[in-house]
DNA sequence: TTATTTTTCATACGTATGTATTTATATTAG
DNA sequence: CTAATATAAATACATACGTATGAAAAATAA
């Protein structure tokens, strides 16, 4: 991944130990534990045996830690959404993707949560990027088509269960989540075949 | 509503000026408009211009504060919800007010979504009013019954209509909002009226 | 009047937080 | 070896927060 060699052939200095990837899984366990107004520079540090400094030196302001909980949780979905949609999906093919991806991904949506909350707890105008984010999983949504207006539905129940089971505002079971995304799944038709053709139904 | 008579007939002691109604108003719009991190004490008493021992004062606490946020929203809410579902509603019916309540009242989700934002900063343990709230809303459904079925579909398109708008996640005018609504409450019938009724008030 | 009570204000204090700064460590270049 | 450099740790510091505390204000009661 990150090598202290990507920039230049030389490498002067102290080698690298501090695991970026590892103080982001701490943040992350920390907010969704124990709330975001939990989430200091010092837990971080704690949490992960190195020193306030570390971690300073690592993220440089606690903003940039929040950014790249960001980061990192949106590659990591950017990835899984591809691969289910494909390059330029449609728009309720993108809907079914990112249906789907909710649906599948634990670990992801854990993520999205904990970097949503931390960024929520901050003032509203820096959600301008979630904002975007938002606005691009439905954009180009016809509403006088009845198909596009079923995708709009199940973006909205998406969404509404994911908030509600990992922001911890309703006990969802993995039982009862996969039995919701049936139905959230039937708004917009059959589960999504990945792009090349291979399709999967139930 | 309250007066200083009301526990015995003697009232000595300076009149009360503090307006707690004033203080809360004042708690919502600091948290939806500069994030739940900027609620505090002092911000509460230089936005109502009085200080900040007063306001603690009239709560007590910080906690007594937020509390105070939650039973405002909570009872204009079941206001509201038992004006449109009755004393004893079925499982379905509930949910249909609940989607009518939160589709017509702006303020009362206002106050709702700063509440929750105050109460997701502190830590999960301190939801759990919050998540017994969640499942009497949802209590009593039979997966089994498709209507019961697309009563959970619509509570969880509400939910997140809800949360993704006044948490500023997205940004969702009147129109559009009222034109969800639209689809969540095909899914639950008519909203007070068997499913195939039509008359309907504002 | 004085005493009493309730409410409001003013101040102080302990703690926690983010960051700036300084020091220490470990590696490479020459 | 020494110098340079990148990384990590340690320390220091200003600020902000919640709350404890006590004084002041405004009413009633006697």
């Amino acid at each position: 991944m990150k090598n202290k060699v990507d920039e230049q052939g030389r490498s002067p200095g102290r080698p690298r130990t501090i695991d970026r990837e590892h103080l982001l899984d701490a943040a992350e366990e920390i907010v969704t534990k124990h709330g975001a107004a939990a989430l200091t520079i010092d837990a971080v540090a704690k949490a992960t045996g190195i020193t306030k400094g570390g971690v300073q030196y690592a993220f440089g302001t606690k903003e940039g830690l929040i950014v790249a909980m960001f980061e990192r949780w949106g590659s990591s979905y950017d990835e899984l959404f591809r691969a289910i949609a494909g390059a330029n999906p449609a728009p309720v093919t993108a809907i079914r993707a990112h249906v789907e991806a909710t649906h599948r991904s634990d670990e992801a949506t854990q993520a999205k949560a904990a970097s949503l909350l931390a960024a929520l707890i901050r003032s509203p105008e820096d959600l301008a990027s979630t904002r975007a984010w938002y606005s691009s999983r439905t954009a180009g949504l016809d509403m006088s088509k009845s198909e596009d207006r079923r995708a709009r539905l199940a973006f909205l129940a998406t969404e509404g269960a994911f908030m509600l089971r990992f922001f911890g505002l309703m006990d969802i079971d993995q039982t009862e989540w996969l039995d919701m995304f049936k139905d959230i799944q039937a708004l917009v038709g059959e589960p999504l075949s990945p792009p090349r053709g291979s399709s999967r139904k139930h």
